[in-house]
DNA sequence: ATGCTTGCTTCGCCGATCTAAGTATCATGC
DNA sequence: GCATGATACTTAGATCGGCGAAGCAAGCAT
């Protein structure tokens, strides 16, 4: 087996394992990944428009609008006319909306931590550059410098 | 220390491109990502049982029959029962289905493997090695590199 | 004031996914 | 040989995420 083919293999683990802890992430907060996302965009600045969430997650404002609409449901999020444009709409996070993020296990970040911790200085070195050299190997072009991801969307990092 | 955070941010960045490809996969294959992964599937050996398609794709055998009568009705695969194993149903890909794979073929995969024969020889050998570690450090433990997974096997942590 | 633009919601739709409940077939034990 | 249980798949019915189009409400421009 070619470094090609090993290297697609290892990089299709990275996306399944990603993909196995949204499921975790379903189960730890109640609510779904793209839930969770959507209250983490929230979160991030404490209050967000329905514009904004649906470019930082490149869906469309209806979809924002019926994830808002469940988030509401369970008090996680309120809904409240801007003061300045009241065509807008402030979405706020609520205490409880702080609470379930604090309380998320973000189990991929804490894992890969806790591995990476371990690891031998040089070792740690080579994996951020080979991570770097992917990532600029498969970004598209285009690609803005906030990246929000799927996956349950790799948190805690305030991203720069 | 930075190292986590910057290897956490080209994480993001080779989910986020992946992401990406997924939508550009649509829009060459005419079929969904779910339904070209179903369909790539197939094609690595030229055909597959719907059991062999559900574990490998971690999804349940309900799921699989709606994605492959989707394959079916646009012609790139064909049902035929076993002739060994009458309860089972072959799952052939067409001409059609070749063909698409064909003309379609993962971009992702495309666009790593022109990069990635343009590196000097001893940046492969560290690409491979990181990757593969960065796998290893993701995987859940009991997720073993390669055939099987159910999806019941997902553990959820209950406590740790 | 009239009309265009912007921000959000509503509506109707589709795809992926699941569970639960079938149907058909195989494999075993008696 | 046949009842019992396991296997392989499908069907039915649900939920969720997602979209576009149409609608409404509020700003902006001329």
């Amino acid at each position: 087996m070619d470094r090609i083919d090993t290297s697609l293999i290892a990089l299709r683990r990275i996306l399944r394992a990603t993909d196995l802890f949204d499921r975790e992430i379903k189960q730890a907060t109640g609510i779904t990944p793209v839930q969770f996302r959507v209250l983490q965009v929230i979160a991030d600045k404490g209050l967000a428009t329905a514009k904004e969430i649906s470019i930082r997650m490149r869906v469309s404002q209806a979809t924002v609008t019926s994830l808002i609409d469940k988030l509401v449901r369970v008090g996680m999020v309120t809904r409240e006319k801007s003061a300045s444009d009241r065509r807008q709409i402030n979405i706020h996070i609520t205490d409880i909306g702080q609470q379930t993020i604090k309380d998320a296990p973000d189990p991929l970040q804490q894992r890969f931590v806790r591995k990476f911790d371990a690891l031998e200085d040089w070792e740690q070195a080579m994996l951020v550059a080979s991570l770097e050299r992917v990532a600029a190997m498969l970004d598209a072009d285009e690609i803005d410098a906030s990246p929000v991801l799927h996956a349950g969307d790799i948190k805690h990092t305030h991203d720069a």
